[in-house]
DNA sequence: TAGCTTCCCTTGCGACACAAGGGGAAGCCC
DNA sequence: GGGCTTCCCCTTGTGTCGCAAGGGAAGCTA
């Protein structure tokens, strides 16, 4: 069975890019819009979110900067850069293309593809 | 960025079953149909498929039998037995719906989703 | 004061795709 | 015959990474 891990390995980075697309946001912003924008399909786990974050911040992807919340809350929001805007439309482009090629594969009829 | 081997990691043994579903199929065979049917998109390493093939077998979702191949050479021909026909609908089900819910996060067009 | 929520982080673990290796047998070309 | 390619099987080592489980601090509510 493919797990969730194994389904969410392919769409992280993504996700979190996209949630970022209207202005920075901190973490846990992040899984938070993830888990309202997938009606409560995707959840992202602080141990996944944080080195994630790190991970994208170390690539230039994204800039942290320190805040205060909407609930007063010391926090590290996240803005998505240049490098980071490009690698959003690159990363949609890869899983679109790699979802369709899934599809095709699963559309098959017969036993020897056309 | 997602690699390829995060991607593959989501679906590999749903196309793996998938490509068992007209009947029994040997791994170099697997690997070959996965690759004409997704137009070459797809690869999978060998150092992926046979470990795949022996977790599959484990779970008792496929069945091997040695046999000849097409090109009179020794191979494992695997059979999709009816454990393994549930799985792949389950497999196919949990897939189209992550996708679903990727594809819901990513049509956001505002910062807070509806 | 106690307890809940928000927000940040780390460590240890298990799973697994891949690169790189190995082997053996069939077919072909010279 | 000898060499090469293709087919078909396998393993080991390495690195990555999601997750569970931990910790901590600060604000709010009662």
């Amino acid at each position: 069975m493919a797990t969730d891990a194994d389904l969410l390995r392919s769409t992280l980075e993504l996700l979190i890019l996209k949630s970022l697309t209207w202005g920075p946001r901190h973490g846990y912003g992040v899984a938070d819009w993830v888990k309202q924008s997938t009606g409560g399909d995707l959840l992202i786990e602080e141990g996944t979110l944080y080195p994630a974050l790190h991970r994208l911040e170390a690539k230039g992807w994204i800039e942290p900067e320190w805040g205060v919340s909407e609930n007063n809350r010391r926090a590290k929001f996240y803005k998505l850069g240049t490098r980071g805007r490009a690698a959003l439309r690159a990363e949609v482009s890869t899983w679109e293309r790699y979802v369709a090629s899934v599809a095709r594969a699963l559309a098959q009829t017969t036993a020897e593809p056309a």
